[in-house]
DNA sequence: ATACAATATAGAGTTAACTCGAGGTCAAGT
DNA sequence: ACTTGACCTCGAGTTAACTCTATATTGTAT
């Protein structure tokens, strides 16, 4: 048993489709090595990397911006300022994300009072 | 000057295209009256109905959810409660997403720091 | 009267992110 | 030797949610 997991194994241990995966090889987020056989083989920092893209899916990047991410970390430490640089931006943007959730969720608190109140009117059946 | 809106001064007050707010005719979440010509007449109403389907659509409840609940509406007091239970779910689901949220943020603000460390070792230049 | 802008319908096109089908290779078990 | 299952590629199909096009009417301003 050498190292590394094909992409089945891989599938599993991440919770993603081996179609998600292939699709994700051709739009060039995660590209694992190939075994002389042209199988693929996935290493552990596969299995991390691929766990802060879904992180990054998670909260909202499209692909096409995880695509630069990508890029970019291929490219190594000459590039992480501007990496670091999308991270910032991205988590701003989190941020008011999770507040405007927030206030839908006081929102929809406010809703289920006053759905609460029609209901016992209703049931008093009687001005 | 009626009461009313046609869908071009419904569309810019409430900030949906006049296109959106066809295709979500035809999926029956927002109905409008008619004029004799056959034009839309949205009311006051509609505004404030149309701003919670907005509501619904920005914390990830999908169309499809969306024409339950609008036809719960449709049909009157006899389904309140039914439909609060649809918001007491979808309030739930909408916790646990913003819990989430604030982990994948904790976790982007331990990333960045630790990209600042990465940075700084590499302007040092000197072991 | 005529031009112009807003409206109407029906249906086609777009985009993102998958998801799957067809046809083929290859290593391991019986 | 042969079947089975996991893997491969390429390209087509799917779904949600719009977005637009073509064509036809209608109401208002000149």
């Amino acid at each position: 048993m050498g190292y590394g997991y094909a992409i089945g194994e891989f599938s599993s241990i991440i919770g993603i489709s081996v179609y998600t995966l292939r699709y994700y090889e051709k739009e060039n987020l995660i590209i694992p090595e190939r075994k002389e056989n042209g199988r693929r083989l996935y290493s552990d920092g596969d299995v991390s990397w691929i766990q802060f893209i879904k992180r990054l899916k998670d909260t909202g990047m499209p692909i096409k911006e995880i695509q630069k991410y990508a890029r970019l970390r291929v490219k190594g430490d000459s590039t992480l300022e501007e990496r670091m640089e999308m991270l910032i931006q991205h988590r701003a943007v989190l941020k008011d994300e999770i507040a405007a959730m927030q206030e839908h969720l006081a929102n929809l608190d406010d809703k289920i009072i006053y759905y609460k109140t029609e209901i016992k009117k209703k049931h008093q059946c009687a001005g």
